[in-house]
DNA sequence: ATGGTAGACCTTCTA
């Protein structure tokens, strides 16, 4: 049986989730995970070494966890009630790539799916070398999505993207100019990545499809919604064929200790 | 127009 091949009829939720330190975000993360209970979640900025992960309270609520760790800065994950296979730690294309930003697994349950979760490079300030690697590592993504684009399987490539796509995905837009999130050549390469054949999971079935997703901790910018949409589930053809709904869970960006972005969920019919 | 907050951690970097 191939991976396109379906043997029941169901539903999968699959979310993304920047946490901003997977320890320093322990509690909210197990209460969300307890509430909303997604079957696969990709998780970044775990902030910590694959050592120090919080992986016995995640396992204890029925997760099998991969984990892409570094310490103090980076980290990614992906959690799933169902076995994950084919593992990959960190993006191809450059040897000399220490940054723990992605990794990608094959989910195994009833409606097979590969998931990456990835943490793409902020690249500020742009006149530093940050940002020619922001770049360089979309460029490597892009090549990356095109050979998994050719297996022609169900793929979500879920995380945070750190590039403010359109004028509509902020609510100030004129104060990102300079800044590497807004930069023509970060939104070039990023639509580039999209026009291999993907699709903004929540831009398709989304309730809002400009809802952001991320708010700075200062000056109230939560309470006044002063926000950006830069976490995305972007989905081959395969997955947008089983795509039903996309929800930006704004709820725990207003809870004690919050992580500053909102985890974003797709659901998929089969 | 600048500085505001958060997290890891060794005093400053990253976001």
């Amino acid at each position: 049986m191939t991976r396109l091949e379906l043997s029941h009829s169901g539903w999968m939720r699959i979310a993304t989730w920047n946490v901003n330190s997977v320890n320093a975000r322990l509690d909210l993360l197990l209460g969300w995970l307890a509430d909303v209970a997604p079957d696969v979640v990709c998780l970044q900025e775990l902030k910590c070494v694959d050592e120090k992960f919080p992986r016995e309270p995640i396992e204890a609520m029925g997760y099998n966890v991969e984990t892409h760790g570094q310490k103090s800065y980076n980290g990614v994950a992906i959690l799933s009630k169902f076995p994950l296979t084919e593992v990959q730690r960190g993006l191809p294309g450059d040897e000399d790539d220490v940054q723990a930003r992605y990794i990608e697994a094959v989910i195994e349950a009833p409606l097979p799916v590969r998931v990456a979760s990835i943490y793409l490079p902020n690249g500020n300030p742009v006149d530093s070398e940050k940002f020619p690697y922001k770049l360089a590592w979309l460029e490597r993504l892009q090549r990356h999505a095109a050979d998994l684009l050719k297996l022609e399987e169900r793929l979500v490539l879920a995380g945070d993207y750190n590039v403010i796509l359109t004028p509509q995905d902020a609510k100030t837009p004129q104060d990102w100019t300079g800044d590497a999130l807004y930069q023509p050549e970060s939104r070039a390469a990023a639509r580039a990545l999209r026009w291999l054949g993907l699709t903004d999971a929540q831009t398709a079935v989304g309730v809002d499809p400009h809802a952001f997703t991320y708010w700075d901790y200062f000056r109230g910018a939560f309470e006044r919604d002063n926000g950006i949409r830069i976490d995305h589930l972007l989905l081959s053809p395969q997955a947008a064929d089983v795509l039903e709904a996309c929800e930006v869970c704004r709820r725990e960006r207003g809870l004690e200790k919050p992580s500053d972005h909102a985890a974003v969920m797709a659901t998929f019919k089969f």
